[in-house]
DNA sequence: CAGTGGATGCTCT
DNA sequence: GAGCATCCACTGT
């Protein structure tokens, strides 16, 4: 993969992998990604099962390469990278983050936290970078995000999702070998 | 460390 | 009215 931008036109099965190791930016603060899960349209486990629109779930039917925001447990936001195509349910959340850029940002919003917990969930992700309701549905190409592709080659481990109920089997959390900045390790 | 429970509000049935 | 794609504080080893 040596393109810059990441082709998220594909299958979150696809796209998943290849977003670990890759950067993202919101208004310039942000750092590489570590971990994410698929949710796809034939899930139990995702928002968009069975392709039925709801109007939370709306921006998963846009074409692959927007954000998908919601509310998680009434209190905490967490964002997906929309992919396929128009009109198919599939994304993948973002669940931990390497913060590189705008660490002292991220520590005003995030309280008096570690470094390794800055972004280290979905929900911790989003107060970190500043990401609410007020993103869902944007284009991931242009400000206030930055999304580039990762350069070098990752080792990748896999394991079940984290916080659900159905589809548990699936191994469709993937995670960047050996990262401190997990949210939970991988077994 | 591991396990537990409360906070909190929205979505969907 | 139930059920969350979570986090934090608190307990007990």
């Amino acid at each position: 993969m040596t393109q810059r931008h990441v082709n998220l036109r594909r299958s979150a099965h696809a796209v998943a992998p290849d977003l670990v190791g890759a950067e993202l930016y919101v208004d310039g603060v942000g750092g590489v990604i570590v971990e994410v899960e698929a949710y796809d349209h034939e899930d139990p486990a995702a928002h968009g099962f069975g392709n039925r629109r709801s109007e939370r779930n709306a921006s998963m039917f846009l074409p692959g390469g927007h954000a998908y925001v919601y509310r998680s447990y009434g209190i905490h936001w967490c964002l997906n990278v929309v992919c396929g195509e128009e009109g198919v349910a599939e994304a993948v959340l973002l669940r931990a983050l390497e913060p590189t850029r705008g660490l002292d940002v991220m520590r005003a919003r995030r309280g008096l936290h570690q470094e390794r917990l800055l972004c280290a969930g979905p929900g911790r992700l989003c107060q970190a970078l500043g990401v609410t309701k007020a993103h869902d549905g944007l284009p991931l190409d242009r400000p206030p995000f930055e999304l580039r592709a990762r350069r070098h080659d990752v080792e990748i481990v896999t394991g079940p999702r984290i916080g659900i109920t159905k589809a548990v089997e699936h191994e469709w959390r993937y995670g960047l070998a050996g990262s401190r900045f997990l949210s939970r390790r991988f077994a």
